[in-house]
DNA sequence: TATTTTGCAACATCGAAAGTTACGTGATAG
DNA sequence: CTATCACGTAACTTTCGATGTTGCAAAATA
């Protein structure tokens, strides 16, 4: 199961909520992966011009984009066109005009469904994703829903 | 990436048009595999009732339902449910706050492509499938596209 | 200059589909 | 009744992409 996109996601909140930039080893323990590869997908969105990246003391990743501007599309793209169905044809290009007619009908609802997908990737940004999370830090049980909050501890 | 079925739709369309049955060692040299792969993967099938098996001299695989009764949903739940995307959540479980928020995002997206997916996949008959192969053949250059062939010889 | 941090290459590991080998079972032909 | 055909299934290997790991170079800062 590819989980890049759902990983830079929850990077990027999390360093959207964060004063200074995030080394990839920090980034590798909030995800419980390897720094290595937190830079391995990182450079796709540095590439794109989400973030950038700075090397030595005080270094790390640090947003450029506001997270407004930024879709989970966005990330996908960034990430490089990954496939997207764990299922596909046998052979897109037979000659054989029975698996011909399978390709076109099995072809055309993978068609649909993906462009569909991409349009709900398209619908939410990132700032809004991240909007949730405040709704659900707000109504978590270690917090109250009460108002009587000042104190906000780190939940992750 | 998971080709089974379209492999089996393959293989029911060409038992549509055969008069005895289908042996696995045929099935795995029309689609260039091998007759264990093709037991298999049958068997799912077999199993949901959509054709049978059958030792021995004379014997290998048939259907026992009119194609028209089956659709590509059909074969692709009697494959087993299988994983759709080759995309999705690092953590399903997370306890972070801002993993669940983005697992929400995703997951919602996911639902409603793979909604339309199934949707769209239960529309399509393996029958008009087998149509769609029969216009394919007809409009095809080995053939021409007038009525002066009586002879049709197996294109595949 | 020593330390921190990214960049990157070159592996190893893992999981699922696919391929392969081997042997058992049942059915039919002769 | 025996040889052969064809499926059933277990066990193993292969393949492919994502992921994990190690090692080292390069850059920036204290």
């Amino acid at each position: 199961m590819d989980a890049r996109l759902s990983r830079m996601l929850h990077l990027l909140i999390h360093m959207g909520r964060m004063a200074g930039p995030l080394t990839s080893e920090a980034a590798a323990t909030m995800l419980g992966t390897n720094p290595v590869v937190v830079r391995r997908t990182m450079s796709g969105l540095r590439d794109a011009g989400y973030v950038r990246s700075v090397k030595g003391h005080g270094g790390g990743w640090s947003l450029i984009r506001d997270l407004d501007d930024i879709t989970m599309l966005d990330v996908h793209r960034a990430l490089g066109e990954n496939r997207i169905f764990a299922l596909g044809p046998a052979d897109p290009t037979a000659t054989c005009l029975v698996e011909q007619a399978v390709n076109a009908s099995l072809e055309g609802a993978l068609r649909e469904a993906e462009a569909l997908l991409l349009r709900r990737l398209n619908d939410v940004s990132v700032a809004s994703i991240a909007a949730d999370f405040d709704h659900r830090f707000a109504e978590s049980p270690d917090i109250g829903e009460t108002e009587a909050s000042g104190r906000r501890t780190s939940s992750d």
